[in-house]
DNA sequence: GTCTATACTTTGATAGAC
DNA sequence: GTCTATCAAAGTATAGAC
């Protein structure tokens, strides 16, 4: 693994849990076990251009894990039910740090760096999309997908927020079954 | 107003469009016209428990706001509706900065600052245990109710997420529906 | 109780040797 | 390309005059 990538990997994993604001590049640096030189030579642009760069890491990846989820299973509601259970899975297993992986550092950039918030309002619209057109492949007419879509991404981000605030599995876990309750009310 | 209540009111919205991490306590004097050695008088304990006491008094306001709609509402259903539209109203009049008043912080201090972690994570409960008690009196039994007190609590805080950085009232718009929808189909 | 001045640390960022 | 040294600014916190 490149210098670079090592950067990307230990920014991401860094600003998730202590978010934009909460973390400094010399401790990136420290933690990738690189001077902080070497740093701005890949990243010119600074702080910014590595949180961008990091958030797209995380964005991607968390939507190949989401949707990997969700095709593993047998049909919709136990897709959706399977996610929550593995996010509430890692969130114990990682001492309740590791829930979204970008969601504090978008909170922090939302009404005070508007170039981080396009880059984190483009990676929530791409799961968002593709959550729809998963909901859509599976039976919801166009509409009713978009609906449902957006409220599995805003039931997940809530409940990750609660969860790791409240250190239980207990809103991941509710939420999911609402979620799974109100698809079986509208299949049957 | 004194100015330990002027401390407070100024932390409160400091903090929360800014994050704990965001904002420095020089910004907070200043924006409150007082010097900070006058802060560090009325808050010995330093930032740590400005923001303790400027979350608790967010988080009462905040309940008490969400209860006055909920309950100036004729049903449970429309009470939820009705907190989502306004919570897009609010965000949508300052400019997308007024979420939900301790989201971020909580987010920021759930795996870093423990005594704080504590503290939002009492707000959260009293949400939590006061929608679910608003449900309940609607008619959903005690186990229900407390899943979609949850369901509630979560697909706000998560729309907040989304609203804020996206830009949009959509996000709250539609959690609020898909909640409105799996009522209907559960009380029908 | 109010305010000024300041100590000490850490921040993001840069210059320049090698 | 890698690393060291350093800058200016901002961070939290404290001391002490009035």
């Amino acid at each position: 693994m490149s210098t670079r990538d090592r950067f990307i990997g230990v920014a991401a994993q860094l600003f998730s849990r202590h978010g934009y604001a909460g973390i400094g590049l010399k401790q990136i640096a420290n933690s990738a076990e690189a001077p902080i030189g070497s740093l701005y030579h890949y990243f010119p642009g600074g702080k910014d251009e590595l949180v961008a760069e990091s958030i797209r890491h995380s964005g991607d990846g968390y939507l190949l894990l989401v949707e990997s989820v969700l095709d593993n299973a047998p049909d919709l509601e136990s897709g959706i039910r399977d996610c929550f259970h593995t996010a509430a899975e890692h969130l114990e297993l990682s001492d309740y740090q590791d829930g979204c992986p970008i969601e504090t550092v978008a909170l922090e950039v939302a009404s005070t760096n508007e170039p981080l918030r396009q880059v984190t309002s483009e990676i929530f619209e791409t799961w968002i999309d593709r959550a729809a057109e998963h909901a859509h492949r599976h039976g919801l007419d166009s509409s009713t997908a978009r609906t449902f879509g957006i409220a599995f991404i805003t039931g997940l981000e809530g409940a990750f927020v609660l969860a790791r605030t409240m250190r239980s599995p207990e809103p991941l876990i509710a939420t999911g079954e609402h979620l799974c309750d109100a698809l079986q009310a509208r299949t049957t």
